[in-house]
DNA sequence: TAGATCGTTAACCATTCGGTTAACCCCTTA
DNA sequence: TAAGGGGTTAACCGAATGGTTAACGATCTA
């Protein structure tokens, strides 16, 4: 059956995701996923096969994520933008540690995760437009960097950040909060940046 | 000879930063010390407890990063935190790696370094003071957590991010256009705040 | 000179690793 | 009813894992 090797996939994405690639075993797989340790062979190549099955899973809806919105002024498109990839992470919340974790790696897929980046640099740039100088403290370089730390620190250290919070879970409510902030962040940095320094 | 535990010590830093703890054995770290296996444990009394020595030894330095300077306003004050954390990082560029993957891969030290992290926020929020409200989307727990992404974004994430910047090495004059940039976000933010939104 | 101590070594240990194998169960098809 | 064939299984494999052990020189002390 398919929901075999698709419980093997599930069982692989959650534990790779919670304790990375080396620190799972094949048999920590099939034991989550409720299967006999050869049927992961039967279904998969290898190990190696398995952790890059997960990950194109997660880089389809990535891209998708990464649609930019055409309507509205630069500013409410920057907003759309940064909804949108905040839906994706919420959604998909394991996907960010996973490649965080493969670019700390320094893993074979860099290239891939890097064309990923430059296609959401040039949305980001492209928004941004004449309103920052080309190089320099204030580039549009910068703030893409500005703005993806600011949106993927809650989400990628959500497990030390809890503390913050008196250890709750981390809730619609904090999400909420968060995505709040973000904007009154972003609102704030555009506000001066039109203001013309 | 103190010497042979130094070496293996550095052999451990080197190999736990650049691949994660549970992808280096002990065969690996006693390879690149250049020293027998079983010196390891003669020194050190498990692979723990190496890897929480080489923690311990950046712990120190990071804990001195966090001092809070004590002359001038709140906003200088603030200032200088940020450029003495910064100081640290751009020294201890490891650190920040070694930090990150035990955050993502839930490791059983993660209390040890939440600690670390409340240290720091709570310095932040005593210089941020009630210039924030006391919760909500402005409060000093996600202006600490926006702080903590802004700057080390761009060290976690620098293998990815040097492409934007035409594939350059990172270098001194990169570091400094980042740190200006900070200074500016964190004014600009400061100033909307205190003009009572 | 006879220990005693310390750093070092190769050989070894049980366990776990990723992966393979041969047999089996059960359903389909002829 | 016989023959396949896909899904599943326990048992197994060599290699690698973290960690231990007993012996070995060298240096120091009685």
């Amino acid at each position: 059956m398919a929901e075999t090797a698709d419980r093997i996939l599930q069982a692989a994405d959650e534990l790779f995701s919670l304790r990375g690639y080396a620190a799972v075993s094949a048999r920590d797989i099939a034991e989550r996923a409720g299967v006999n340790k050869a049927l992961i062979f039967y279904y998969f190549e290898s190990k190696e096969a398995l952790f890059r099955r997960v990950l194109d899973q997660y880089y389809e809806g990535h891209v998708k994520a990464l649609e930019l919105p055409t309507e509205g002024s630069y500013r409410e498109r920057l907003h759309t933008l940064i909804d949108h990839y905040l839906d994706f992470i919420e959604d998909n919340y394991r996907y960010l540690q996973l490649v965080q974790r493969e670019i700390i790696e320094g893993s074979s897929r860099l290239p891939y995760i890097q064309q990923n980046v430059m296609t959401l640099y040039s949305r980001v740039r492209d928004l941004l437009g004449d309103l920052v100088p080309a190089s320099g403290a204030l580039d549009a370089r910068q703030f893409f960097v500005s703005f993806s730390g600011l949106i993927n620190t809650f989400y990628v250290n959500a497990p030390v950040l809890g503390e913050l919070w008196a250890g709750q879970q981390m809730d619609a409510a904090q999400r909420l909060a968060r995505r709040e902030h973000l904007h009154w962040i972003v609102n704030t940095l555009l506000d001066r940046l039109e203001s013309g320094k």
